[in-house]
DNA sequence: TGCAAAAGTATCGCAAAGCGATACGGTAGT
DNA sequence: ACTACCGTATCGCTTTGCGATACTTTTGCA
């Protein structure tokens, strides 16, 4: 089984700080402890977290203080440092609850989930990420990987494809020049030329088949969701594994589900 | 299917703003507004905001701002006010990954699931409420309920009272006495001695029966999951639906399996 | 067993940083 | 057209959080 508490993608596409403004408020300053985690692989200690987030020990003793207080952070059991605290899952489920695209497409997805037997799932775009929001396991598989709030590059995921098909070509181009073209598995694409043609195809079907781009024996199937205005901001994919099926038959078999779902979205 | 726009238990068991000190940080303020999502079952405007989070409406703004900046709020596509951001799931699954208690119960609760096929799920407990950090879902069913971060209380719930089974007994009865007794079904128990009755079973037994507690036709066993020192943690649930199974028959095939999967953990 | 390194805690004064009041432009809904 | 109300902007005052330093405890290695 896969260990969960090591971020499973390598060097995990980070959110882009938001450079907007320089101003640093008190409140970034929080969330840039928190965020300390996001590269972390096990308790973190005050000086870790200083070190990682790049604020003095003193800030960040007070701040690990408050956020202790308010339980987003907790001590190790052991007694090893600081870990992320419980109150983090409320607001995950204050996101869930209140997303409007969510609630949009889990019904769809619970249908699709039905009419494949396959894994699927539904993920936000984030600039050059997709960041699992809903995800519904089929009956045995990797389930180390299934957490919430996983999030994948769009270069090499089905559904990041999908969506590159959905934007303008510069657009496109630009996500892939942007994010860091590592390969995940041997056979993930690095090559921007190889990743738009693969991204031509998609716009042609109007899905996007990736094998193995990012976990060796699977494959996935992804279709661009998108807002009212034709803005692809998401993907739905349905993944199953390469012991069960080849390219074709996964595409032949899913491909028109997967297509009718998002297409009852998106002109629904 | 149910609306998951809105919180499904009515009072929703509020996690103690930690009193401990009054001194109100910024950051904590930033939480504050984070928090007013708690209550809410659309987007909110600053406004609503300012008066959930009992903020000034200038303060509400620069905080929003900010918020918004780092990708923990957004607007509403439709342009009414703020929702919750998607990066808040990034720290969600960061709490995921790194919490020890998690990686533990994440290999025997896969196990359950397949030895069972009902959903399975892990719970931990936060003073009065029970969060639910892990779900595997049965082939079909409510979904709608199925998100991380969902928190039930202690008093109703098999994992619930299964905890308070290996509470000492005075600190069971505070729990019970400091809980809201609202009925979430027409059969919730809301008599504290009827409660601890049950309790006293679940001791004897090492596992909690409950029945429509929360959810009509549902029907759930708990038993609980404790740390190095004995105390109790959280639990562990198998739900299944009073259509297939009464109460005797779900305890006599799940309860064995449930109990040495926690004991299992528990000495392991 | 004992020493060194590092972790967590505490204190305190300065200035940066956020709050509150107030005001303005835009958008609905009446 | 008028009236709320929402989001945005501006600007002093002073609250509030930061940084430097120092102390106690725990960890790890010799």
């Amino acid at each position: 089984m896969t260990d969960i508490t090591r971020p499973v993608l390598p060097p995990l596409p980070v959110p882009a700080p938001q450079d907007d403004a320089l101003f640093v408020d008190s409140i970034a300053r929080g969330f840039r402890v928190l965020s300390a985690f996001h590269g972390a692989s096990g308790p973190l200690s005050l000086g870790e977290i200083a070190a990682q987030s790049g604020l003095t020990k003193s800030a960040v003793q007070r701040i690990v203080h408050t956020l202790r207080q308010q339980g987003y952070l907790r001590r190790d059991p052991a007694d090893r440092g600081y870990l992320p605290g419980l109150r983090l899952l409320d607001h995950a489920l204050d996101y869930q609850r209140l997303n409007p695209e969510i609630a949009r497409v889990l019904p769809v997805l619970m249908e699709l989930r039905a009419a494949t037997g396959e894994r699927v799932d539904f993920s936000l775009r984030d600039d050059l990420r997709l960041v699992y929001a809903l995800r519904f396991q089929s009956k045995r598989g990797f389930y180390a990987a299934s957490l919430i709030g996983t999030s994948v590059p769009l270069y090499c995921t089905a559904g990041g494809r999908a969506i590159l098909s959905r934007l303008p070509e510069d657009e496109a181009r630009s996500v892939i020049a942007r994010s860091p073209l590592v390969p995940y598995s041997s056979r993930t694409l690095t090559d921007p030329a190889a990743i738009m043609a693969r991204v031509a195809e998609a716009r042609e079907a109007g899905y996007a088949i990736a094998e193995e781009q990012i976990v060796a024996g699977e494959i996935a199937l992804g279709v661009p969701v998108l807002d009212e205005a034709g803005h692809p901001i998401g993907a739905i994919h349905v993944a199953g594994s390469l012991a069960e099926w080849d390219a074709d038959s996964f595409a032949r078999n899913f491909a028109p589900l997967a297509m009718t779902a998002a297409g009852s979205l998106n002109r629904g």
